[in-house]
Order: C-alpha cells, then sequence, then structure tokens
DNA sequence: GACGTTATCGTGTATTGCAAGGTATGGCAA
DNA sequence: TTGCCATACCTTGCAATACACGATAACGTC
C-alpha cells in the first residue's frame, strides 16, 4: 500500500461508522447500496469494509436487519437505527465538532 | 477500552501525524512538548502515540531531528520539517478538507 | 546518594480498514 | 438445461497504528 492510501485510510478510521448511522437514520438501507454510496463520497474503500462494520454495529446493538424480498436479484438485508444508535450518533456529533475544529486550527495556523 | 474511547481513538488515526508537522512547520519543536500540545487539544491520549510517530515521520524523511541542550534538564531532541515534510502537509490538506465536507454533509444530511 | 522532574523510547495488545476470495440467488440467452 | 453474468452477502488474513505500561537516562536539589 503506497502512502498516499495509507493517509486516506487512516482518515476513514472512526468516521465511517457513524455517516452509516446517520445514513440509514433517514431510513433503511440495505448493504451493497450503503457500500455504493460510501463509496462515491470516498468515505470506503469496498464492500469488505461495510459488512464487517454493519456486523459490529449489530452486535453493539446500534441498527437492526431484517431480510426484504427484492424485485430483481437476491433478497436484502436492511438495517434500521435503534434507538442506541440515534443516541450514538448524537454522540458522535459532539465527538466529531471539536475534533474537526482542532484539526481545521491546528492545519491553519494561528500559532 | 471503553466504547467512548474507542471512537476518539479512530477518529484521530491518521489526523495527529499532520497536525504535527503543520507545528513544526512553524518553527521546532521537541517531543514532549509537541505531546503536551497536542494532548491539550484532544488530538493525541499520550506520549507513547507521539514518539512512535515522530520515528516514523523520520523514517519516511519528512522530518529532521537533532539534539540540543535544555537550560534545565535532559538534552531535547528537536524536530524540523523538510521539504518533503512541507509537500506532505500541502498533499494532505487535499485530502482532509473533501473528507471533512463528506462528512459535514452526510451528518447534515441534505440526504 | 536518594529522590523528583524532565525527557526519550520499547513492548505488547487490541482494533480495524481493506484486498482477495468464497457462496448463493435470480435473470437471460443459446 | 446449460452456461454465464450481475447482484448480494460474508470470511480470511494481513498490515497499520493508537495507547497503556513500563524502562531508561540525565539533570538538579537536599
Amino acid at each position: 500500500m503506497d502512502t498516499e492510501e495509507r493517509v486516506l485510510t487512516n482518515l476513514r478510521k472512526g468516521i465511517v461508522e457513524f455517516c452509516v448511522l446517520a445514513i440509514i437514520g433517514e431510513g433503511s438501507a440495505y448493504g451493497l447500496a450503503l457500500a455504493r454510496r460510501l463509496e462515491a463520497d470516498g468515505l470506503v474503500a469496498s464492500e469488505s469494509t461495510l459488512y464487517p462494520l454493519m456486523a459490529r454495529l449489530r452486535m453493539a446493538g446500534l441498527v437492526d436487519s431484517e431480510w426484504q424480498e427484492s424485485d430483481a436479484g437476491r433478497p436484502r438485508k436492511y438495517y434500521t437505527l435503534t434507538d442506541a444508535g440515534r443516541e450514538a450518533l448524537r454522540a458522535f456529533q459532539s465527538t466529531w465538532e471539536p475534533l474537526r475544529d482542532a484539526v481545521d486550527r491546528t492545519l491553519r495556523r494561528p500559532s
């Protein structure tokens, strides 16, 4: 893995998790659709990041999942936000904003 | 490690590295001083994150280091930015900004 | 010389992103 | 019905790295 990729990889750590919560908070979504959307935004590199992540979120009780038929193709597993998930999302916002601002300040350097 | 801490830990990944470059870009600094400043901003948890990081930056040729006497106490190892370091810092800004904006957009939900 | 302070650094563990590959289902065309 | 492709989910293994914990070293003070 070259340097540039590693930088992005590390930056994404811990961020995607909450972007997923935010997205399904707006309405349920299934795995591959989530993966594609996040890939388009540069937030994940592939599905192999997403599936283990969804499993962790489920284990943590932040999302529920449910199989649903599809008009075309295989059944899909749809995820929805639990109350704990909504709470975690709120908590994340309070964490993200100060961190983001600390980075911006440091990069901009008012010394 | 509890959940809350893990969230912060993951968020910090890949961010501190460039905050360090930004700080020493303003003038050389030594390890412990860097660590204290970054701890105050919530960007690292302890020196044990910083020293291995500085070693990596040095290996990558992004910083140089030099021992200097101190008025009081042990000698300190001062770090300075190399040209490659300055370049990496510029490159990071181009990576950070879109990512930060993608996160903000996703959290704020214009869907 | 014992002790506290300042400073740098090493070891071990846990987390996790991702590449690569595996499995299952449905649609479609020859 | 056979073959093939797209869709969809998931697993394995590796590599990167944050951090707790602790070691080591130099200096000053009593």
